[in-house]
DNA sequence: ATGACTTGGACACCAAGA
């Protein structure tokens, strides 16, 4: 099974560029985040003419995160248990669509959006650790359960080689030592990162902004990773970074990053 | 080369991203 996790950074304008990536690229599962949109303007029958089912949670324009996949698509879940809200100043606390989780074939798939956290002052970063820690908190138990992969755009440097500058000021939240050890908690949960198994080169980037021409000038940072338990990590065979996603026109700022399983042992093949 | 980000919503500006 071939697992892929993009940013795509809205999916109806991306859509013509994501069907023609799971063609390309043989994706059986895309987890996808940012879809900037409510299912009922997600592009649906664009997935199933494709031969994807799809699970999508959104509530605006804002965050959004949906899965597609070839290999079935059973129990879907909204949000995470644990979850935390976020409440803007004077209103209500609403738990923001930044988690989908889906049973894609036999292994349980969750799309996970981290908050940025804007500004190390800002209320946003101190939602992004404590949704970290939420997160780190309800992955204990799956660790151990069978073959999970936790697998989106994490919002964090974990390494001071994963970011082109660690001087630049929009990089002070994906670099802190606190949002850092928040996301380390996914691992001591007991999942291991398996992009960097496979891709441990210094400065392999997932994401370019769109400003400053950071792409032309391979100023990026390595934020995107995926996360699989013990039972699913066991059977991981490759990992890939699809950078040619991130060229030309019309592309998204974050490029996917794809990771590789064979059947479990013992699994009967229809 | 005298450039300078993209998206979606209500709107020709703004919030949000990272």
């Amino acid at each position: 099974m071939r697992l892929a996790s993009w940013n795509v950074n809205s999916i109806r304008a991306r859509i013509d560029r994501v069907i023609a990536f799971l063609d390309r690229a043989n994706v059986d599962v895309l987890a996808m985040q940012e879809i900037k949109c409510r299912p009922d303007q997600f592009p649906t029958e664009r997935f199933t003419a494709a031969g994807y089912e799809v699970a999508c949670h959104g509530l605006h324009q804002y965050n959004g995160v949906a899965i597609a996949s070839r290999v079935g698509l059973a129990d879907v879940a909204e949000s995470f248990p644990g979850q935390p809200s976020f409440a803007k100043a004077g209103e209500e606390g609403v738990v923001e669509a930044r988690a989908l989780g889906a049973m894609c074939g036999d292994v349980r798939v969750w799309s996970v959006y981290v908050p940025n956290g804007r500004t190390l002052d800002d209320p946003h970063y101190a939602y992004k650790l404590e949704f970290l820690r939420a997160l780190a908190r309800a992955a204990g138990p799956w660790a151990s359960e069978g073959p999970i992969a936790l697998v989106g755009d994490w919002n964090v440097a974990p390494l001071d080689t994963d970011i082109w500058s660690l001087d630049a000021p929009e990089a002070a939240t994906h670099v802190a030592r606190d949002a850092r050890e928040a996301l380390a908690a996914i691992e001591r949960a007991g999942l291991e990162e398996l992009s960097r198994r496979y891709l441990p080169e210094p400065h392999t980037y997932t994401f370019w902004d769109y400003q400053q021409l950071r792409f032309p000038r391979g100023e990026g940072m390595r934020i995107d990773f995926a996360y699989a338990s013990p039972a699913l990590a066991s059977r991981a065979r490759a990992a890939a970074i699809d950078r040619a996603e991130r060229k030309g026109a019309g592309a998204s700022d974050h490029a996917p990053v794809m990771v590789d399983f064979v059947d479990a042992p013992g699994s009967v093949v229809p």
